[in-house]
DNA sequence: CGTTACATTTACGTCAACGTCAGGCCCTCT
DNA sequence: AGAGGGCCTGACGTTGACGTAAATGTAACG
């Protein structure tokens, strides 16, 4: 009576396994299916996802940290298991939008620096007023 | 015949000239006066944009620089002039809010800073990667 | 057979800050 | 009178990544 409860340990999670894998939910797995980034396969209506679509999410999951968008990921992971013989120009493909989206993501850090600075300096001031007003209504 | 052609030099501006001031398009203004956050005053139809909507846009855009959103300046545009006479409470809730907002920025830089390191990293093992596959690849 | 507990599909809703028409008024120059 | 220009209102469209609701299924437990 071995509890063979979700998928039996085979290699294969149900959504809700794969959903506490990755801290998503159903909806979003759906959602990247639908959008063509994950394949799982289906036991009648079910899905059941495979070692590919975890190392797909995983990769999917990163490129969202950098701020790439889930077409520009589908399109990556697309190149990659199309035709896995361009290996040169896939990476140099992958390197070209990563070296865009790097001096995208310093610009905007650069942005938020100044904006951060600035915004310090506002402060200051207001803590002059504060201060000045404070005098002003000293008991 | 002084050639008095938009607001004949008086301290208001036509929907136009206060667009050329700011950089800013006429539906963003309309916008913002949708939204409560100017008041310019009707000549009939027309906007007619008073110094008070000029000290209040450049509030405005200050504010969005920070990345607060419309909502937030407006209320803190409301409170200033609801009551003039809180300034020090006033100033203190501004503080809070900035303050607020300023670690959520900062929060920000780091997180993008992070990813920006763990990218850059990648980035090195893609390099990597192309070398090795050049190797194998050379004539 | 009933209930519970997930699963699925379909499709509309959300959020922000405007963009983009479409249609119409008013004034001016020619 | 016609053409042109500027301004107006009103209302739908945009963008991305899902959330959420409704109706249905189906598998297993008891």
């Amino acid at each position: 009576m071995t509890p063979a409860k979700p998928s039996d340990t085979a290699d294969v999670l149900t959504i809700r396994e794969m959903c506490d894998a990755f801290e998503v939910t159903p909806r979003t797995l759906r959602f990247y299916e639908q959008k063509e980034l994950l394949f799982p396969i289906r036991q009648g209506t079910r899905r059941l996802f495979t070692r590919r679509d975890r190392a797909r999410l995983k990769l999917i999951l990163r490129g969202k940290r950098f701020g790439f968008s889930l077409e520009d990921i589908r399109q990556l992971l697309d190149m990659y298991d199309r035709d896995p013989g361009q290996q040169a120009a896939q990476l140099q493909r992958t390197y070209e939008l990563a070296r865009a989206r790097l001096s995208e993501m310093e610009q905007q850090r650069d942005e938020l620096n100044e904006a951060i600075t600035d915004l310090k300096a506002q402060m200051a001031w207001g803590e002059e007023m504060l201060a000045t007003l404070a005098k002003g209504n000293a008991t």
